[in-house]
DNA sequence: AATTATATCAACCGCCCCGAA
DNA sequence: TTTCGGGGCGGTTGATATAAT
């Protein structure tokens, strides 16, 4: 059955957008916001679908998007998460101020995948592809066929099956946290939840993308867990954003300066290393915690 | 210079979640 | 409680760019 699309695609535009599309969107939205998308296209002046406006918005337009390639730095978290989230890529995107999970999703398919794979890793499991692989079931089975009408079925299937484990709760992901509502916040405003606590990607001379001055949040680790190595992780901003605001206790280390992301590496690691003896336990709880 | 292969990524698709009615 | 619709997600496509032959 399946629900109707979202509107009737009959005299509609389809394929690249135009800049004067993209003016009409932009304009639009600053004057009136986000949202009510089904309806936004009409009083903008498009003759575009309501989803692709919010998409050409979320992943191109919006102020914040932050355009270059992505750092190496970026470029081992997002590997670190992946492992951890699977391809859940908003949540993913979510840890990267500035990028989205379009770019990232695109980025994982064509590079990193690719050298995962040529480092004899599973890019899926994030295991040696010689190894055996046990208990993990978040990977999701690759269609192979190129047909349309079977691909979907077939991937809606498998889509929600690694999010809903039998033995494990259903967990219900959280909407991705945006790093700030960049039409109330000037772009240069958008991290500046801590200053003392973020790292300048620039400062490494990573062959970042240019001009910008990028800031990643630092992580706070909640270490009161059972032996202390995972607990919890959460951008800094998370705290007014994702874990509800107000009653988060879990400021038991914080890295701030130069060294955060190493020592985030480096927590991650360790997370990653016990895994392996300890069956996920601890991996999923910190995974978990992102979902919170 | 022309052709073919491969890589990239913006955009689309269909499904699901969740809040409102 | 059920239904409906908006919004969001992840998977995939296809046009374009680039590299290789």
């Amino acid at each position: 059955m399946g629900r109707a699309p979202c509107c009737s695609k009959v005299g509609l535009h389809r394929g690249p957008w135009t800049p004067r599309e993209d003016t009409l969107l932009t304009k639009y939205i600053q004057a009136h916001g986000e949202g009510h998308w089904r309806s936004l296209p009409k009083k903008a002046g498009l003759l575009r679908c309501g989803k692709s406006c919010r998409l050409r918005w979320m992943n191109y337009l919006r102020p914040d998007i932050k355009r270059g390639n992505i750092t190496p730095d970026e470029d081992d978290l997002i590997i670190r998460l992946h492992a951890l989230l699977g391809n859940r890529w908003s949540l993913i995107a979510g840890r990267l101020p500035g990028r989205t999970d379009n770019e990232i999703k695109n980025y994982w398919n064509t590079h990193l995948s690719k050298r995962l794979k040529s480092q004899g890793t599973d890019p899926n499991t994030h295991r040696k592809l010689s190894e055996p692989v046990q208990g993990r079931t978040r990977s999701r089975k690759k269609t192979t066929t190129k047909h349309k009408n079977n691909k979907k079925k077939h991937n809606s299937s498998n889509k929600r099956a690694f999010m809903v484990q039998p033995e494990k709760p259903k967990v219900h992901l959280p909407k991705p946290v945006r790093v700030t509502s960049l039409l109330s916040l000037p772009r240069n405003e958008s991290f500046e939840f801590n200053t003392t606590s973020t790292t300048n990607l620039e400062g490494g001379g990573l062959g970042s993308s240019g001009t910008e001055d990028v800031q990643l949040p630092s992580y706070v680790f909640n270490g009161d867990d059972q032996n202390g190595t995972a607990g919890f992780l959460v951008g800094v901003h998370d705290h007014h954003d994702l874990v509800n605001g107000s009653d988060f206790e879990c400021q038991s280390h914080v890295f701030t300066g130069e060294n955060s992301l190493e020592k985030l590496y480096e927590e991650y690691l360790q997370i990653l290393k016990n895994e392996d003896d300890h069956d996920q336990v601890q991996l999923d709880s910190f995974a978990e915690s992102l979902l919170i």
